[in-house]
DNA sequence: ATATAATACTTCACATATGTAATATATGGA
DNA sequence: TCCATATATTACATATGTGAAGTATTATAT
């Protein structure tokens, strides 16, 4: 039977891949994955507060603060205090942010596609529904 | 056809799953998945310098160079300077190291057969080959 | 024999996460 | 109005990683 790690290798993987394509990223965009993704999200939905960018990235709120004080360094984004509630600031992408976004599109479709490479569709819709089911279970049944 | 972003699931899997592993780790053996890797390779590899460790684990040496620090002072490992390389130190785990390793093998059997759930052996045969493609992939052709 | 290379490790600045505690603001009753 | 509670954000300590630059030490090639 083939080595069943799957903790271990799921784990690997992601690393030695983000480790990898944030190398390249960051050449080609000037941020990597994480910032990408904070990116991919607020272009659908813009003016959105810090709790529903952590509800849609899945890390918590702690991270998300420090993950926008660096992306606003960064030139990013903008908070804008919300005038409906005052503990709350609405989030909005910069024009720069907005470019990266759609330079980033045709670049992440080109990385699925190669990592799907040597793969049927069915062996990739495996793939996927194993992912997929692994994060359900993790954000807890 | 399904969603096929696969980087993006892979990413999201690995964190979600080691957030919730990581806890889990932390309350039933005091630690979590980066050292419990070390510790796992350190079986396999009692004495072993530490860049034999960054090969092993996929991280780069100054990566290893805390990571040791953090274990040695968790009384997890000791090291000795080589005798015959005055660069290098050997590697040892000590008791409490391999105790916590022992008790982990069945904790991780316990976790990969639950993340195979709802799949058959081809269709984690698939998933393995996917992983480990990456993971080749990843480590440059 | 000695200048030069490579190797092994460390250190630094930073990015990215976590969890906990503190602070600020809102809101719904007494 | 004022308080209790809920919600939102921030601050802090820590863990974990990266890459670049630095320090010894060893190996190699004239």
């Amino acid at each position: 039977m083939a080595d069943r790690r799957l903790y271990y290798k799921l784990n690997q993987a992601q690393h030695l891949l983000s480790k990898r394509v944030d190398a390249e990223l960051a050449g080609a965009l000037g941020i990597k994955t994480a910032q990408l993704g904070a990116v991919f999200f607020l272009l659908e939905h813009d003016g959105c507060m810090l709790k529903e960018i952590s509800a849609g990235l899945g890390l918590n709120n702690s991270a998300i603060t420090t993950l926008v004080v660096r992306m606003e360094k960064g030139g990013l984004l903008t908070r804008e205090s919300c005038s409906v509630d005052g503990r709350s600031y609405r989030i909005h992408l910069t024009s720069k942010a907005k470019s990266i976004g759609q330079k980033a599109i045709p670049v992440a479709k080109e990385l699925n596609s190669m990592l799907a490479q040597g793969f049927s569709d069915e062996e990739i819709d495996t793939v996927i529904r194993f992912l997929d089911s692994i994060i359900s279970l993790a954000k807890g049944e």
